[in-house]
DNA sequence: GACTGATCATAT
DNA sequence: ATATGATCAGTC
């Protein structure tokens, strides 16, 4: 702990040290984490749901911001922290990337931005019963990722699915239920939000945008 | 208790 | 408005 706060900012060289320093935070308390690379622990969740994501890219020395790429593009990883409760289970689906509704011909699986940010990625389990302090999480045991290739033939049939009805201008048809592992949810500030999408004849109409989503059942597959 | 649809903050 | 970081909260 004594060496985090030289660590912050300092991007990993490889990806055995971002493995290290990742393992270096298993069983630390956010409380703990934020005082050495002197940030402020929020007092309320609900209005700082980011809040442990920026902690750990802070952290681990992650830069790319608010840019359209991995973490860490010189390692090609991808971090995701993922909220668990004390067995490991997540709380809660992860996103993992916008989804294109315009300007999808052409698009397949193998250029699709969820294969992409799927690769390869370092995932930081916080601990904590749903509800209870950001303070009083704590860091879990971190785990790089790479889906294997039935993990990936789920993750491609899903995706194929879901874009049919983007593609098709189908997308009143859409719900969260569809989607084995991968799913299709709002991404958005609210339920006006809008977006550029094509009905089902072609034509441009506006759109609440969606975000692809891991569903909870999966990444406790990968976790355990 | 799991799950879907809705929502919050910040940077560009 | 779109990208990043996600969790909330009512319903099933």
């Amino acid at each position: 702990m004594n060496q985090l706060s030289s660590l912050s900012h300092v991007s990993p060289d490889n990806e055995l040290q971002l493995c290290q320093r990742a393992g270096a935070l298993t069983g630390c308390r956010l409380d703990t984490l934020a005082a050495s690379v002197g940030l402020v622990v929020p007092q309320s969740i609900g209005n700082t749901k980011g809040w442990a994501g920026l902690l750990i890219e802070q952290t681990l020395g992650a830069s790319s911001g608010s840019k359209p790429q991995q973490d860490f593009p010189h390692l090609g990883i991808e971090l995701k922290t993922i909220p668990v409760d004390e067995r490991g289970k997540p709380l809660e689906s992860t996103f993992v990337c916008v989804a294109p509704l315009i300007g999808n011909s052409g698009l397949t699986w193998s250029t699709s931005l969820v294969k992409h940010k799927l690769q390869r990625v370092l995932w930081i389990p916080i601990v904590g019963q749903r509800g209870c302090l950001w303070a009083e999480r704590w860091i879990g045991v971190p785990l790089l990722w790479s889906p294997s290739s039935q993990q990936e033939q789920q993750l491609q049939a899903d995706w194929e699915e879901l874009m049919d009805y983007i593609v098709l201008g189908n997308l009143a048809q859409i719900s969260a239920y569809q989607g084995e592992i991968l799913q299709l949810r709002p991404k958005a500030a609210n339920s006006r939000a809008r977006t550029s999408a094509v009905d089902d004849k072609g034509r441009p109409i506006s759109a609440l945008p969606l975000g692809f989503y891991l569903r909870s059942a999966f990444t406790a597959q990968l976790l355990a």
